[in-house]
DNA sequence: GCCGTTTTCGGCCCGACTGTTTTCAGTCG
């Protein structure tokens, strides 16, 4: 079983719960949760390196025993000290850390007092009032953590990008009306643009903080108020999610934004700057002494460390701090850098618009070109285009070329990639086409070596312009399918092949760690909507902030290309494969 | 457990809110 560097940092992650619940040294254990994260955003296969024999880089965070540890994981796939912490701690305990309310001391008087160790029990303990005897419980904790639990109990706790920003713009707006409120914005890492949230962070500018504080808590989708005081609320809505409210006056606005943006990573990694600078940085600004020198506006913030603003996508210490000392940020791709859409279906297989209402919608969002890619023949449930039906389309799009003002539609197709690699139309027919891009929708359980061989024998392809969804995975619902990426993204740079990141809110595929994998190994991205009807470009937003999240430039995104150029790389590649 | 223009030991970000407390610990972000 190959180790991934997920279950190194799972690892990680346990041990640090473990050690927390012993009370362990804390900054012991903020190690251990550091080193997790690191290896969430590693672009380097930890196993597989130390598999070939290759010594593993210094990697901030990480001195001798960590990297020690890393290695026992990376060969056994567990380690001494989560066997031993695990020894002393009953089974799942970990667990009631997720819920809300406890923390290491209030589980460890649990388990200690009550034999209390996995969260049915502890709602069977709260039910029959039994909490509200322990020291630092009462009657009021009792019934919270009856709630959090049963809630715990519920539903998955994180939601899609494009799902909590249904909840967020409304409410955002109903706060801009109350009294003296002069900015609202949603932080946190709904503006980081994380792929998905767990809860919504709304910043406001107000010198009074009353009025918003009690529009917030009377706002109608309000279910429970969990907390309010005079310049911080929490809700939790109709919806499920948790909003937390929190204003501050306007000269701390920039501080509080970058505080309440985060990650909390990176706010960490901030204030030590500014603390070897003699300054003290919280939400009301940075202060020398008493005295205010920073905080209005977040470039101020930054000014104050001796860096230039970074962008909120940037922000999870994952180098962006090293890169903006050296003035090495990039110059991250926009909305409106975009020339056109490379993936989209039409009527023709299971999209619901024709050709020329998808056409004049991508144009109406700014975009030059569009290309139509139906499912092939293979995907029956979608209609796929078998070579006939295909060719008809083909015969569609210039007819309809000719009449198109303002936007050009490419002739392209999303042809199932097969088991062993092979595509699901003969070539005779892809020839015709500006660009096809190629997908896996069947056998997602290949083991990793066939898998990754399936996508190289793929890219041997030679019409194969693109691989869309690279690893197929549907956020909260589906798994990715195991792969080597690093094999794929060095075979598309020897092929001229390119890797999509699907903007869908469900898939946004590549990550943002494929994308700065990509982008190191000199692949070039399209960010495609994938849209199967008009308000499908909508989602090109979510494509390019997870594209800003994997540091991509205007220069690193193929449908950044004029047409003009993009048609000479697709050409390219074919004569590359000829 | 990590790390060094305060350094190889002694630090490690900072503040709000809650509930239980009898002056503040615990939790959260």
């Amino acid at each position: 079983m190959p180790v991934h560097n997920a279950d190194i940092a799972r690892v990680f992650e346990e041990i640090a719960d473990l050690l927390e619940l012993e009370s362990g040294n804390p900054f012991r254990v903020r190690a251990y949760r550091n080193a997790a994260r690191l290896l969430g955003g590693l672009r380097l296969d930890v196993a597989a390196q130390l598999a070939e024999g290759k010594a593993l880089p210094k990697l901030p965070g990480i001195g001798d025993d960590l990297s020690a540890k890393m290695r026992e994981i990376a060969a056994s796939g567990t380690c001494k000290l989560r066997e031993q912490l695990r020894k002393r701690a009953p089974a799942g305990i970990t667990e009631l850390l997720r819920i809300p309310g406890l923390g290491p001391k209030k589980v460890q008087a649990l388990y200690r007092e009550l034999d209390v160790h996995t969260p049915q029990q502890l709602h069977r303990a709260a039910r029959d009032g039994r909490l509200r005897g322990l020291h630092g419980f009462g009657a009021k904790s009792e019934k919270k953590l009856l709630e959090a639990v049963q809630a715990q109990l519920g539903k998955a706790r994180r939601y899609k990008l494009a799902l909590a920003a249904q909840y967020a713009e409304p409410l955002a707006e109903h706060l801009r009306a109350a009294c003296g409120v002069e900015r609202v914005v949603v932080a946190g890492s709904f503006r980081r643009m994380r792929e998905t949230v767990g809860d919504l962070d709304i910043l406001v500018a107000a010198e009074d903080s009353r009025d918003a504080l009690r529009r917030f808590t009377a706002y109608g989708e309000v279910k429970r108020v969990l907390a309010s005081g005079t310049t911080r609320a929490s809700v939790v809505l109709a919806s499920g999610i948790q909003v937390d409210l929190r204003v501050v006056p306007a000269q701390s606005f920039g501080a509080a934004l970058h505080y309440f943006t985060g990650s909390k990573a990176h706010n960490i990694a901030i204030r030590k700057l500014g603390q070897a600078r003699g300054l003290k940085i919280n939400e009301y600004g940075v202060f020398k002494g008493k005295r205010r020198v920073a905080g209005e506006t977040e470039t101020s913030v930054y000014a104050a460390v001796g860096l230039p603003e970074i962008a909120p996508e940037l922000r999870e210490d994952q180098g962006e701090i090293e890169a903006a000392r050296r003035g090495a940020l990039p110059r991250l791709v926009e909305r409106s850098d975009l020339q056109g859409d490379l993936h989209a279906h039409s009527k023709a297989t299971d999209g619901r618009n024709t050709l020329r209402e998808m056409a004049e919608a991508a144009r109406a969002q700014g975009l030059c070109y569009l290309a139509i890619t139906e499912h092939s023949r293979r995907v029956t449930m979608a209609h796929g285009l078998d070579p006939q039906r295909l060719a008809q389309q083909i015969d569609q799009i210039e007819r309809l070329n000719r009449e198109l003002r303002g936007i050009t539609l490419l002739k392209g197709i999303e042809v199932d990639i097969l088991e062993d690699g092979t595509l699901d139309l003969p070539n005779s027919i892809l020839a015709r086409l500006d660009l096809v891009i190629g997908a896996v929708h069947s056998k997602f359980d290949l083991s990793r070596a066939r898998q990754t061989e399936r996508l190289l024998a793929a890219m041997e392809q030679p019409y194969l312009s693109i691989v869309a969804h690279p690893t197929g995975r549907l956020i909260g619902a589906r798994e990715a399918y195991d792969l080597d990426m690093l094999a794929v993204i060095r075979k598309a740079h020897a092929k001229g092949v390119f890797l999509e990141l699907n903007a869908h809110p469900e898939r946004l595929d590549l990550s943002d760690v494929h994308c700065r994998m990509a982008k190191d190994g000199g692949v070039l991205v399209s960010i495609d909507s994938d849209a199967h009807d008009l308000d499908g470009f909508g989602n090109l937003v979510y494509g390019v902030g997870q594209a800003r999240r994997g540091w991509l430039e205007k220069k690193d995104v193929l449908n950044c290309r004029p047409l003009a150029e993009l048609k000479k790389l697709l050409g390219a590649r074919r004569e590359r494969s000829a």
